[in-house]
DNA sequence: GTCTATACAGTGATAGAC
DNA sequence: GTCTATCACTGTATAGAC
């Protein structure tokens, strides 16, 4: 429930956004976002078509979340490496998974082109902005040569994303720690001089 | 009395394996289940006693064959590298994604301790089998001696479960295949003469 | 063991009053 | 803009006939 200063529109997608990363976009039903959001049924469908519509919003602020959130760190001081690892080591909520990525996971979202696109759009752009930083450690020497900017971006993106399957699985943070651990020890033995 | 195919429990387990790979046991109905089984009703609750207790079957059996998979390529012929090679590159039907680890989505088998067990067991077999394999390199001196087993093995499954998520999310086995390269790229680099 | 009938809450949406 | 009423349909399960 939210204070009675935000509109109901922003307390119906806040509600959603919390549901999608807690239950997924199948597992999430109006009446559950009704009664978080304190809103009523005519509420929901005079701002929104239906339930497609709220989660487009909803899925849409969350990937501009996540997209800030990582550039706060990648674009943030230090080395390559060094912005590499800060990027696997922040602080995050392991146990709840990434709310972009879990979506991946849900039938719907990944059969319709526009719920997706958010998704798509994100990993990319994430993808992209991290093999930027591998290709710059590349000329500056800190990377080797034979590295390629796309694929360990990949690479990274993904231990990530694992990290959080591995995590709920096992019902700790512990393997996702690992995961990164392991991932920035080889990282760190890639240099040209290695 | 064989003589009539496969028997209706079978075909029932059968059938809520596809479907829980398909859409998460959230998304999965004992409706679709048996309509996909052609089972009845009846049949349904005369063999199960309900759907935790049908998926439960449904996802032991999945986890173990996943293990033998695994076994397959990980028991293998070949150096540790050639084998954790063998496994990363291994055909895969990259963008149905998991069938177990999809499930560590899932807010109602991650909830269930008794629904999550095979899960976590599987996963955790996967990362010990391969942190042997590493140490088995280390010991040969194929990889550095700096490398932790558990941790690079914990990279290793992550960087799998990781690229099902990118692959899913872009609608194309590109970012899994970029991944795996990259992780291999570093791997390759890990050697103690590097 | 399998079938049909039934139950009853939940899902996703519409209609119309205020 | 928000509310309540209503609706057709699905989800999960039980009962009892065959």
């Amino acid at each position: 429930m939210y204070s009675r200063g935000v509109n109901t529109s922003e307390r119906l997608i806040e509600s959603t956004r919390e549901l999608l990363w807690e239950r997924g976009y199948v597992g999430t039903s109006p009446k559950a976002i009704l009664e978080r959001s304190g809103a009523g049924q005519g509420s929901m469908y005079h701002h929104f078509k239906g339930k497609p519509d709220l989660a487009l919003a909803a899925i849409r602020r969350t990937a501009e979340e996540m997209r800030a959130t990582a550039e706060g760190v990648l674009g943030g001081p230090g080395t390559p490496y060094e912005r590499i690892e800060a990027y696997l080591r922040r602080e995050r909520d392991v146990l709840r998974g990434c709310p972009v990525g879990r979506l991946t996971m849900d039938p719907d979202v990944v059969a319709d082109d526009e719920l997706r696109a958010p998704v798509d759009e994100t990993l990319d752009w994430l993808r992209e902005r991290i093999a930027g930083i591998v290709e710059e450690g590349r000329e500056q020497g800190q990377f080797a040569s034979s590295l390629d900017g796309e694929e360990i971006a990949a690479a990274i993106v993904a231990t990530v994303q694992g990290g959080y399957v591995l995590a709920r699985a096992a019902g700790s943070p512990a393997p996702f720690d690992a995961g990164v651990r392991g991932l920035l020890s080889l990282l760190a033995s890639a240099t040209p001089s290695a």
